[in-house]
DNA sequence: CACGCTCAAATTTGATCATATTCTGACGTT
DNA sequence: AACGTCAGAATATGATCAAATTTGAGCGTG
């Protein structure tokens, strides 16, 4: 009776037991993300630890690491904010994107099995519903678990965190693309991705994320300098 | 009268005013990038209280920027301690210093000032002057000094925090092969690198990076198969 | 006379610490 | 060999200290 504690003790979202600190910090992971917070909103150490009912030091290790992984910026003074992205900014992701994730395309292409198209498979389903249903919050989640879980299959774990860390970045502006525009004209392609993936095709595999990437990048372009045309005034 | 005092308050090692957890994030950064710490030596928070005489919170705090920058692994359980690199993650780090670190430089190369160019030129001098005197800690220092300068220089703050990231994966082993084999025999290809940049030359600038990434990596894989010959029976 | 500037008090927020609680691993007992 | 107990280490809390922003009163200027 003892081992049923640990389920039933606190939040129970069916993981067994978390550090404080990590729920948070994948709490506000996850609110930077799929775009609960926008670029520029401040974020406080006291409200953090009010609004999500926690102590002030697992929000303090928290708010160090989604920091230290470019989710959050310390101003020159001590305050947190979610980054805005610059044109530069924009061109650096750009850059490691290219770089870094058409080879975990390719590594994935090599390790395929059915369990695996299974779950990419599911993800785009659910990318396409919400979609079709002008479901923004679920479409980034989706989106995000799609590239997430192509990466996990690629097995190259020091490159995926570093790509995941991307997207943390750039995360809070899909949210402004998905505002502006909403669900419709967000081609992506995946359906071409899976084909290749499912022929074990690796270059095809790897032409596929370059336009999806091209894609994805050319949309936050279009949707921030839209944005922000009185650049020239700050 | 006031003013003085900052200076003059705590460790007072020239730095204006630091916050502690910024002074333990750095000490500890510099001990792993600089071979203080050997790859699988466990790191306990209360330890390092002691030793830095620091509080716990700042503590905590440097220890989950460290591992959330690859510093440091936390095992299942919640110990702590600088990672092992295994072989798939040294070809991982092959693959991104190779993907990133050339466009650095030839973004560096269209850049340089004769500023720069000095600045590079006395941690390359300094450099050279560990390897003659036999100094495995300052050319640790210099060499990291000198990269990091140039990736300063190349103006692309994500791209270069992402390669720092990498530097502090192998740096505890590049201690290792110094260990080994001294500081001789630790050619490096700083001086084609030099000129190619004062030239403006992009391309050789490219190809001299591509070079001291392929010696120093190539290093790390002799001298680590060498120390971890039983790999099989992990 | 009104507007804007400066400086200092007040408030908000971040940083640190001491302490209590929980968890892990090890040792000893049965 | 399995179980229970215990020491040590990590996690989490709230209080306290320090810094920064904001507020507003007083002063000078247009």
């Amino acid at each position: 009776m003892q081992m049923l504690k640990n389920a039933a003790q606190e939040g129970m979202l069916g993981a067994v037991k978390q550090p404080a600190h990590q729920s948070v910090y994948e709490g506000l992971r996850d609110q930077i993300l799929f775009g609960e917070l926008a670029p520029g909103q401040p974020v406080t150490i006291q409200g953090l630890t009010q609004q999500l009912g926690a102590g002030m030091t697992p929000v303090r290790e928290a708010l160090r690491r989604l920091i230290a992984n470019g989710a959050l910026v310390m101003l020159g003074n001590r305050r947190v904010c979610v980054p805005v992205l610059t044109e530069s900014c924009i061109k650096e992701l750009d850059f490691m994107r290219k770089s870094l994730e058409p080879q975990l395309a390719r590594w994935a292409s090599t390790k395929m099995n059915p369990q695996h198209l299974m779950i990419l498979g599911s993800h785009d389903d659910a990318l396409n519903a919400a979609i079709a249903g002008g479901d923004i919050h679920n479409y980034l989640l989706e989106n995000y678990q799609f590239h997430a879980a192509l990466y996990t299959i690629a097995d190259a774990p020091i490159v995926a965190a570093t790509v995941d860390r991307l997207w943390l970045r750039f995360g809070p502006s899909l949210r402004v693309v998905c505002g502006r525009y909403g669900t419709m004209n967000l081609p992506d392609k995946h359906a071409d991705l899976l084909r290749a993936l499912a022929d074990g095709n690796a270059d095809a595999a790897e032409r596929a994320i370059k336009e999806d990437i091209e894609q994805g990048m050319t949309q936050i372009r279009a949707a921030l300098s839209d944005a922000q045309p009185h650049g020239r005034f700050d």
